[in-house]
DNA sequence: ATTTCTTTGGTCAAATAAGGTCAAGGCCAA
DNA sequence: TTGGCCTTGACCTTATTTGACCAAAGAAAT
């Protein structure tokens, strides 16, 4: 598929792709550099960091202004030591929106956890099963549906 | 007749020949660049996804807003199991007890459309999930997990 | 030690670039 | 002649890009 990519979506490839190299420290950039790179505005960056690498999704951005100032991009492992289902289960709670849902499916795509085929078909299910209710039962539903969805993909065979 | 032929399905007709050529990634299209192809205006195109491409007929469409927006359409696959999904929404319905959810895994079972290990889970999240609802209520919820976890499975990758 | 300069990064709002919705009107076949 | 598609356009929502202005941190000068 060729892919229709916005300038944030390249900048947000770059990004991951730097962090796959980078072990578990994560990794260090400098503003300014990545500009020039992509040939954008600074502050496209801090669009990036903003929408991409939201701690929603899982990463921890530190960064230091001044001389010798950098920006720090650190991805967060889920949880290992009580399961990725039961750590699943606390993420969506009683109840999720939209919004966290997508992040969780962005962070267990990340991690690998989640093909993007079953991600776009949860997704859909999502959509269509939520689509006439109102907001504070789709909530609801939408934590039920998800929470067996991908228990279903990661405890079956 | 097979002769005359509405915009909308010269469209529909174009949309499929493209994803023909796709693999099974699905495609990838620019709203405004189709209309300008068949010299009508962008909305004719929703028309056409909403009609033509719709889940009920075995697509998914997403899409995206502003820069770099796109509309993505994923045929899913293959026509047999697009079968199966439309009858296991037609014998779920609105609402289903556990004895018709059951008599349904087990056919599926016997079909191998499902695994073992796959229907256990199901089981035990259906089971989870309207343990403490009431048997009105809990109906509906159980059609709507079952329908789709169902339909994750067998269109999933 | 303080002040001032320089180097970074941060914020926010406006401009731009998509796509979505809905309802009114058109067209055609039963 | 009417009921159900199809077509169109006015208006809406969302995502991205850009730039002017702000804030912090270290470096240099006093």
């Amino acid at each position: 598929m060729a892919f229709i990519s916005s300038l944030t979506d390249h900048i947000e490839r770059y990004i991951k792709a730097l962090l796959d190299q980078a072990g578990h420290g994560g990794l260090e950039i400098r503003r300014t550099e990545l500009a020039e790179l992509f040939e954008c505005v600074p502050s496209q960056i801090n669009y990036v960091l903003k929408t991409r690498f939201s701690s929603e999704r899982g990463y921890i951005v530190e960064s230091r202004r001044g001389g010798g100032g950098y920006i720090r991009i650190l991805r967060l492992e889920p949880q290992h030591r009580q399961g990725i289902c039961s750590w699943i289960r606390q993420t969506i709670g009683e109840s999720i929106d939209m919004g966290e849902a997508e992040a969780l499916l962005v962070r267990l795509l990340d991690h690998n956890y989640l093909s993007r085929k079953d991600a776009v078909v949860i997704r859909s299910l999502l959509a269509e099963e939520t689509e006439h209710l109102k907001p504070a039962h789709a909530g609801k539903v939408r934590a039920m549906l998800l929470r067996s969805m991908l228990i279903l993909l990661l405890q079956g065979s």
